[in-house]
DNA sequence: GTCTATAAAGCGATAGAC
DNA sequence: GTCTATCGCTTTATAGAC
């Protein structure tokens, strides 16, 4: 007999969205309830620790596809180009050419980057530190490397700012598309 | 006999930081209260619209700000590269080298982008057009004015959101200084 | 114009039945 | 594991004294 939620991961996607839409305070128990399909008692069930337990587990999970989709790829691929060819394919299907904002950008910006800030700060800093990797890897200097990896994450969130701002998903992914034909650039003008 | 508050407009800078600081939702009518030194019987008396109304009136008064200050020079300065230089001046300093965060980046990011989306829309539509007209005056082609501009908007909106999150004002700096100078080599490259 | 008091609703969180 | 009922608090907004 199948249960609909069988254990907390299961409600993490959800839960997701639903912080992405309402942001955190914005995000009432009543509107992740809709969202996940579970009354106060189940969520207090997985969750104990309440709203601010849910986000952590949220930002885990969000962590945790980025460090095996994105990270872990710039880090170990054979080849650095494909590594980073994936983090733009990657980044580009994840936030949905600008229409799905990045959670843990929302986080940084807003009121509660005080309450998650060692989240946030990993999360960002491994992406640079990535990135940074795969670019020292590909024959960039390590001021090269270290500048351009800061400049292609900066510009990926603000490329989700602009387009959710205009309205306009075309604009995230011209810039994606633009950021990614710099880095081509440099590597071979190197 | 002066007082304290003579007129609305004398209240929207505190006010405008404290949505700064604990965005739309987080920012409840007693810390407003708190960071206005105004009761709530005040409060409702210069915004009868309530919150909705006083974020109107802190979108408005930086748009005012950023078209004074910004996108008016870049129209119309009598040499582009000054407007440009005037930008990257203006911006560094209004955001204090991103440890203030841009309200209408935050806006566009959050639960709040529908009900503001008209005031979040124009505010950056008029800087990329603005930017975009400099850029052109400069020398750059239509095609090449118009990208730029979109990315250096995106740019300087992704800077702020790296040096929030990595809690690191010279990133901001930094990404910025990149970023102005990827502009001058371009027109001196056309 | 500024205040306090208060209304009505919604909030996060808990308790306890099943 | 899921639910409903409820607690205690905070919220926005209003009313009315001064």
């Amino acid at each position: 007999m199948p249960r609909i939620v069988a254990e907390r991961a299961d409600v993490l996607p959800a839960l997701g969205e639903c912080f992405r839409e309402h942001g955190f305070e914005g995000a009432s128990l009543a509107l992740i309830g809709a969202a996940t399909g579970l009354g106060k008692g189940s969520l207090y069930h997985f969750f104990p620790g309440g709203k601010a337990e849910m986000a952590t587990a949220v930002l885990a999970e969000i962590d945790g596809w980025f460090e095996r989709e994105v990270f872990a790829p710039l880090r170990e691929s054979e080849s650095p180009a494909a590594g980073i060819a994936r983090m733009f394919e990657a980044t580009e299907a994840y936030f949905r050419s600008g229409r799905r904002v990045c959670l843990v950008g929302c986080f940084a910006l807003g009121e509660v980057r005080d309450r998650f800030a060692e989240a946030v700060r990993s999360y960002f800093q491994r992406w640079v530190d990535a990135l940074d990797l795969a670019l020292g890897r590909a024959g960039a200097s390590p001021d090269e490397a270290r500048r351009h990896a800061v400049d292609v994450v900066g510009g990926i969130q603000g490329a989700i700012v602009l387009a959710r701002a205009l309205d306009d998903p075309e604009i995230f992914s011209g810039i994606l598309a633009r950021i990614r034909q710099g880095l081509m650039e440099m590597k071979t003008a190197s």
